[in-house]
DNA sequence: GTACTATCCCCCAGGTCGGGGGGTTTTTAA
DNA sequence: TTAAAAACCCCCCGACCTGGGGGATAGTAC
């Protein structure tokens, strides 16, 4: 098996007990090889470029700046690579903002070795690596609230609202009356005990009613 | 084994040669059984109550009220099932909308039988089923757009700008003039090419700027 | 040094917002 | 069938927001 098919591993874990671990049980297998491995952010960033892994494995908590700031820059040095964060604690905000920077992939550290090499293989064939607690938090943000309070009229009009569009145009897009709006919104007020517009957003997006 | 610990499985699917090879398949396997098919969601609406499945396998493309709205229904109907939905085409809209109505995976039918097993499996066991494909779509939709033109500042007042806060609420937020978040929104409209509120907070939403 | 960014300031006309008040008709559920 | 809820329509008001124009200053990045 000739380099180029090998896939290119970087860990990035500050616990070196860990990351000496993970770089040599990854290692030893067939078909991987691990090109680098840092224990933090700043340590990597001058040579990860050179590195050209196709997979950094970054954990969430390191000294100096966070796993989570981390994807950001190393999207930037290293655009080619796919991002698996690995961590103790799956705090939702966290995952969410890695995803968001442009992680791939979410890991708890509790897996098997196994598992590990089964996710990286699942990157580089096109996949998405997600613990399968994560995945269930992940695919649960997209849930609407099915006990919604609004009803389909007030829910619709609320969507209009959380794109920033006023009465008049809301008015025009549903073919109603401005002061019909109007009224929806009194109600869409009173149920969801709010007295104005941006509480009623941000109550709305708490209840996932949109 | 008794009754109660197999995995119950209704199908609804309205190609009857996919539906009885999935029925036959995953009922003669060890540890499932298929409680019950159906060929629409009309069809399986009184029923599907008292069948009592763990997982329901479910077509988008049904007859009569397509898979996607289904969702909805028959998670009132049988709330504990979980829902996977099953298609040929990838639609990220479909995606996204049969997720937000409640399902818990999405497969494509190209997938081997074995594959289609495991996947009931991983969601009885708190996983969740997703086709490679479909699972990529799901997370890019989380990443935030790397080369966004608007710098930090601009984009935190477009953020709160799309939650529908006024210049007012905003000054105040980022302790910063009403007047100095105006001429904040003056370039953020000549950067994305806008002349008011709702064209920026849409277009930013479709360049995945928020 | 030049470009960009972030900060601040003024004026204006027109629209929106939320709070009142008053209704009707249709649909849904008890 | 009866009552409640939803959806629809209308008027008044003062305060605020909006987007358009015109400026200025300071700091950072290349």
């Amino acid at each position: 098996m000739k380099d180029k098919d090998l896939i290119r591993v970087t860990i990035i874990e500050d616990d070196h007990v860990l990351r000496e671990t993970y770089a040599a049980l990854i290692d030893s297998e067939p078909g991987f090889i691990v090109v680098s491995s840092y224990n933090s952010y700043e340590q990597s960033a001058a040579e990860i470029g050179a590195d050209d892994p196709d997979v950094i494995l970054l954990d969430i908590e390191l000294p100096g700046l966070s796993g989570i700031e981390a994807v950001t820059h190393l999207k930037q040095l290293t655009p080619r690579s796919q991002i698996v964060m690995l961590t103790v604690h799956q705090f939702e905000e966290g995952v969410l903002k890695a995803l968001s920077n442009g992680a791939i992939g979410y890991l708890t550290k509790d897996i098997s070795i196994e598992k590990m090499l089964s996710s990286i293989r699942t990157v580089v064939s096109g996949g998405v690596p997600l613990s399968d607690n994560i995945a269930r938090m992940v695919i649960q943000t997209f849930h609407k609230n099915p006990n919604s309070p609004l009803s389909e009229r007030q829910t619709e009009i609320l969507k209009l609202m959380s794109q920033g569009k006023g009465r008049g145009e809301i008015a025009n897009e549903l073919n109603i009356d401005g002061e019909t709006v109007k009224s929806h919104v009194k109600n869409i007020y009173l149920k969801l005990e709010v007295g104005s517009k941006v509480e009623a957003i941000q109550k709305a997006k708490a209840l996932k009613l949109l």
